[in-house]
DNA sequence: TGTTGGCACTCAATGCTCAGAAGTGCCAGG
DNA sequence: CCTGGCACTTCTGAGCATTGAGTGCCAACA
């Protein structure tokens, strides 16, 4: 790619710039008047070479410019000038991240909301996979005939319940023994070793006289079974109504399909927990997950010395990176600090 | 209200199945050969009847007749058959219903998509109140310095987790001795008597001089705040999408700005659990939630002998009450069933 | 008396044309 | 190299006639 020459460049940013406001196409007069000290017709002259190079297109002829993909891509990798957060910003989120803490619901739930709100686009935020976290705790609690309710805690600090099928009926007294032999075993263990554990333990010597031990590594088995699916919390998707691109209704359902669906989204996050800082994917690379015309503005968080979940938003491809990638930025530095 | 004749139910019912399917204007000509032996003229001659008692308007004068909301109450009060479920219906929500239930997961959040996914429209579920819940047990976890995690598990059964922060910086022992104490104190009472037992404890002899029991209980009291507070879970909202009332965008946006602020519809299904079956509220009833054109289906559901949840689904006013009746109804048979 | 066919009428939707606005590309002159 | 001017393209919205679905009413008929 050619590099641009300095007035390439102000003119690009001023189309970005305006392109964003507005969500319609700029003309060479709109630039002259408010961005530039050059007359239309100097403008108009780079804007064709803007498009020469790809990084602007028509809708058609008699249309102003829009940038196109690549052109935010060179945009945000280079051209951009971050408006990092001033410390009374930072401050701001900070107070409500802890206030939302107080609150004591999901933490997840709770981030995913931040981010919406301070980006003002829809919020994203993957759960912490689950492989590598430390069992605190198991607490098995009857809950109802044949049926158990296992809490399993870990160290995130997560919480995750479900109910199991039990082929006894053990009373609650039982329960508790169970869980106490349980805890003894597995505490500490990640969640991966505790699979691991619980298959050694059924298949040894002890358990195959200890009945109650046997039962209670069943049901150890199966309240762990799938845990460490990762998870992702999509908050306040509404606010892509708000974007005039979406008024288009069939854009708008797939888009609405695609927060319901999750699991493409997750992909597409999963990918992000390899690399350092903020990363922002554009356009076309969403169009497989029927996120046309969106981009996604994602970091890894850590837990431990190890990233294992990540958090960003969805916005528009017209979005305001220089200000949404710093909150995204952020946030992730105020998850990772809270979780360690 | 005049009693209608046998030709006017019969018409009006037909406007409302035609309305139902296509949701468009219905004329005298296709309820003449679709619906009715008789000849679009004398058609006219009913629809006019009908349209002076209230049940039809026009669009304008040369449209179809659309069914008012008065003629979908008389229709759900009286007019309607209901069509229930077959056997086979009923195994397949029961099986679906259990498979999820395996699955684990919350146990509200499956029982609102299943909602969704057999009536096809927007699910929707209130948590059981949990004044009435009974305490079942208290789990305190160390979740960083000066965090500790509550975990409380009640008998509906349901899990609730919460961080609350603390003075002192007590280790796990301690927290391990702090959650026997508060367990042999409150478990069995409900949560409106925790509080009290709580604070009477604090208040007493005992708290004052053991400084562990002071600490715990007032974590404690931290954790169980706020817990009562019903919980409203709307799944599968863009279901709404593909009903064609609202390409509009802007009802659209308010529908699901309704959605996600979620407190007007919990006053809605709050009020439902008074009454037994199944309610249906009709259109502009619930304009003032955001949700003109909109209907909602809702049945309470039982722990113990009272009532203290309720589900149901929102869909348009034009909808298929003689189906969805049945599987809101169902649907909340077993989820009593199931907390029982 | 209830039912039906016929007819005039209404009104939204559709398609067409046309003028105006916005924007471009290109050229010639500064 | 920049700029003003001009011809050209395309979208947009208003205005207008046309079409079609549907009605109301009336007179005839069983």
């Amino acid at each position: 790619m050619e590099r641009l020459t300095e007035r390439q460049k102000r003119v690009l940013e001023s189309v970005i710039s305006e392109y964003t406001r507005c969500a319609e196409p700029v003309g060479s007069r709109t630039l002259s008047r408010n961005y530039l000290r050059l007359s239309p017709a100097t403008v108009r002259n780079v804007l064709a070479d803007l498009e020469e190079m790809g990084l602007l297109s028509q809708p058609h002829t008699s249309a102003g410019r829009v940038p196109t993909e690549r052109a935010y891509r060179m945009y945000i990798d280079g051209l951009m000038e971050l408006h990092p957060l001033t410390p009374r910003e930072q401050d701001r989120i900070r107070a409500d991240f802890e206030s939302r803490l107080q609150d004591g619901r999901d933490l997840m739930k709770r981030t995913s909301h931040l981010l919406s709100f301070f980006s003002n686009q829809v919020g994203l935020v993957v759960a912490p996979r689950q492989d590598e976290a430390g069992l605190k705790r198991v607490e098995l609690v009857r809950a109802g005939k044949g049926r158990v309710m296992a809490v399993i805690i870990s160290d995130r600090p997560l919480v995750h319940h479900r109910i199991v099928e039990s082929e006894t009926d053990p009373s609650q007294a039982e329960l508790d023994q169970m869980s106490r032999a349980l805890n003894e075993i597995l505490s500490g263990l990640n969640l991966r070793q505790v699979r691991a554990r619980i298959e050694e333990e059924i298949g040894g010597d002890k358990a195959a006289y200890d009945r109650m031990l046997a039962a209670a590594l069943r049901l150890g088995r199966d309240a762990i079974a799938g845990i460490a699916e990762s998870d992702l919390y999509v908050e306040e998707p509404a606010r892509i109504l708000d974007q005039p691109e979406f008024l288009d209704v069939e854009r708008m359902k797939s888009l609405f399909r695609a927060f319901e669906e999750k699991s493409r989204i997750l992909r597409l996050l999963d990918a992000m927990i390899e690399a350092e800082g903020v990363r922002v994917v554009i356009g076309s690379a969403l169009e497989s997950a029927g996120m046309r015309g969106c981009s996604l503005i994602a970091a890894r968080y850590m837990t431990g010395p190890r990233a294992t979940g990540s958090l960003g938003v969805i916005g528009p491809t017209r979005m305001n990176y220089a200000q949404v990638i710093p909150v995204v930025d952020y946030v992730a530095r105020l998850v990772s600090e809270y979780l360690n």
